[in-house]
DNA sequence: TATGGCATTAGGAAAAATTCCCGATGTAAG
DNA sequence: CTTACATCGGGAATTTTTCCTAATGCCATA
């Protein structure tokens, strides 16, 4: 077997060369370039041309799900493996429906890294078990958008929950019993999957109702 | 000079893995221990009682913070370099309160983690020239950060808060009442001007205590 | 047309969280 | 030694949240 040729994009400098390191340690990995955006993963994809690249997704400016998605539309073929910090089931199937090969998450072993980039040389595709169970999970309970399966005023009082209104002032501004929005709030909590307003608000920043 | 026996905690055991072989290289360094909780951080210290621990700080359960508190309550001269992905004031500020002897950010380059090891072994402190800046930025423009007036329990308890634990677990992570969490919960809003956990949450992610 | 499903509304009772008040301790500063 | 402040938590009142139930209206489709 030949050296498989590998880039690591992760804005955490220490992060990358310690898994250089790590990778080095295996006569059969050759790390032949390493970057911290996605821009940059981009512009040095094309000039290396690396067997597989380890990509961190959460990185300043374009991101690594947005860097995955350009690389694989310029090279189709390209073998990315994200290596994230979130193991995450929203993360894990967005990355691999923008093309990436495996995911991985940070907390992993090393082991786990080498395995999985055996994996994807040899042309197969690498999931963390735990994610796998998690996307498992969440395509047979809800396919939609967690927001997408909220009614329309059960959205409408989401968004004011998540700007800070409290029950009295929704019931107020929606003409309705403070008892009626306390009973929706406990449903949309419910329907989301979350148990307190502090994921509420993060689900709200996340899809852009409010800015933080 | 005497080798340097270093335990390394961080939730994510590839950045371990990669950290650990990335003090390998240098012959002064030894690492002797490494875990991936701040419970086991506490524990472990007591075993192998490192010269210096290298301390990632959001981590599951009672996170480095509070980790940091334990381990010099008991063992005033421990010497804790903080590693964490925050590049942000307020974290290393109260850090630095709780008893680190230095700060570093992830994203500075491996060279800066020796040199900070270096410092700190002979008795002295390191923090990141960024953060340095950005901590007297804020010290000398009196515009303290609302964060910055809280205290240490405060602020930890915040972090859980923001994290959305609920007061129960918060109360079992640090080994104190629920009834005091309760009562903790009600200061940290009043001495942040907030009324909800909806503004909490928006506070603790615009400072980059948490992500969305 | 009838019927089943779902959205909207809200009340009652119980459980949980929050607030406001109070006091006890320990520790650091002056 | 005194003062200040951080930490800790109990008690009681209040508020919020949950869980259950039920009425109404709308809409699709058998």
């Amino acid at each position: 077997m030949s050296t498989i040729r590998i880039m690591l994009v992760d804005d955490h400098a220490v992060v990358r060369a310690g898994v250089r390191r790590l990778l080095e340690q295996d006569a059969r990995f050759l790390v032949v370039a390493e970057c911290g955006s996605g821009e940059r993963a981009y512009q040095q994809f094309g000039e290396y041309l690396p067997d597989i690249t380890v990509m961190d997704l959460s990185m300043p400016g374009m991101g690594g799900m947005e860097a995955i998605g350009r690389i694989i539309a310029r090279y189709p073929t390209a073998k990315l493996l994200v290596l994230s910090m979130h193991e995450n089931a929203a993360f894990a199937s967005q990355a691999l429906k923008a093309g990436a090969r495996g995911y991985l998450a940070k907390n992993g072993l090393a082991e786990e890294l080498i395995g999985a980039l055996e994996s994807i040389a040899q042309g197969q595709t690498y999931i963390n078990a735990n994610i796998s169970k998690k996307i498992t999970q969440q395509f047979l309970s809800n396919e939609d958008t967690p927001l997408q399966q909220l009614s329309t005023r059960e959205f409408e009082i989401f968004r004011l929950l998540a700007e800070g209104c409290d029950s009295n002032l929704i019931a107020t501004t929606l003409s309705i019993s403070s008892k009626t929005v306390a009973n929706y709030q406990t449903s949309i909590k419910q329907k989301l999957g979350i148990n307190n307003s502090v994921e509420l608000v993060r689900l709200a920043i996340r899809h852009g109702l409010i800015d933080s």
